[in-house]
DNA sequence: CTACTAGCGCAGTGATCAGTGCGATACTGG
DNA sequence: CCAGTATCGCACTGATCACTGCGCTAGTAG
């Protein structure tokens, strides 16, 4: 830790490496496996090829099919989302529903959440809503120390986000920007 | 309709036959292996053999293991649930969230329940939710009967099923009986 | 530049799974 | 009681899967 690397070069993992690059591609062909939907459960070989990797490096880095689902869940999940800030607590509420919404519209990705539920079981279920929940805890914070008065966690939780992974995962119904901005409605009656 | 029989003795599959006997083993056997939580995603081969079944039924009647979850969770999700009539729709709908929490609360039902999603796709899903999106309309429809008014389906669904299902489903926190009369009571603040 | 470590590819094994003719058996109506 | 039919059990084949030593190559530190 001394001149180019920032930190954690302790392991042979840097961006750019092969171990890196082998990742990469194995998360991108479960995604792409995931979202033919098949029917088929999706085998740890089949990955392998897609990938272009051996399905040996796959069996050694993450042993079963519901760690893979579930590394590659949390990593969606994960990056390329931001917090919104629009100054006030309505304005984030239906910027953060509605990101949401365009996200799960995509039949890839919520082809990706219902097989890392079915196949990680409660640890798989945690990785899809993962980062998602801090964001909303982090949205309402933002608007306490404003010193507003916001609903509580859980009770946002079931007014929007609830609403939004039921309607994509258990339903066909779209979810259309008029019925998400619905949804904030209801929590915030104003 | 004379004495014994009711109705429908068209095909071969009468209550007592031989093959509703082999249809209850294989549901009672894909319910116990869901429940087991092992990992391994459910074969057709193990089902039979829990069942005590040739396999080939298996293959045969169902197809694949999409299909005979979906099947196994339709017929779960409709028999043996009544849909209340306390005389006011505060006391319809508590009763109802109540017994459908107590039900998602089974980890055996909601493994079977994340199975069938992670499986059956679009289809398993809906056979999950099933007849309980039904019964909330029937609930809606008699009060509406009785000249009352009464939230729209898509809001009740909203605001009491989704956090229902989102919760059973997503998280590992309990659904008390606290909780989900909360949710009832955000539903209809009067 | 050189030694070291970690990760990957290769080949192969045992086990399990999906799917298919065939005969036997249990229910059906006459 | 007797034919007719649908359903189930059995034995089997091809294919796929999960998993494991071994050698190689790419990155890392000195």
């Amino acid at each position: 830790m001394s001149t180019t690397a920032s930190s954690a070069p302790q392991t042979g993992s840097r961006p750019g490496g092969r171990s890196a690059r082998v990742r990469a591609a194995v998360h991108r062909a479960v995604r792409e496996l995931v979202a033919d939907e098949a029917g088929d459960p999706l085998t740890i070989p089949a990955v392998a090829a897609r990938a272009g990797v051996h399905a040996t490096t796959v069996y050694r880095r993450w042993g079963a099919v519901g760690e893979l689902l579930a590394d590659v869940a949390t990593s969606r999940f994960s990056g390329d989302f931001v917090v919104p800030d629009t100054g006030s607590l309505r304005g984030d509420l239906e910027r953060y529903a509605s990101d949401l919404a365009k996200d799960l519209c995509d039949p890839d990705t919520l082809a990706l959440v219902r097989a890392t539920i079915g196949a990680g079981g409660e640890q798989g279920a945690a990785a899809c809503r993962g980062e998602r929940q801090r964001q909303l805890e982090a949205i309402l914070e933002r608007e306490q120390d404003r010193g507003e008065q916001t609903p509580s966690l859980e009770r946002t939780t079931d007014a929007v986000l609830a609403p939004l992974y039921y309607r994509a995962v258990f339903t066909d119904d779209p979810l259309t920007p008029e019925w998400t901005r619905t949804l904030v409605s209801h929590l915030l009656p104003d």
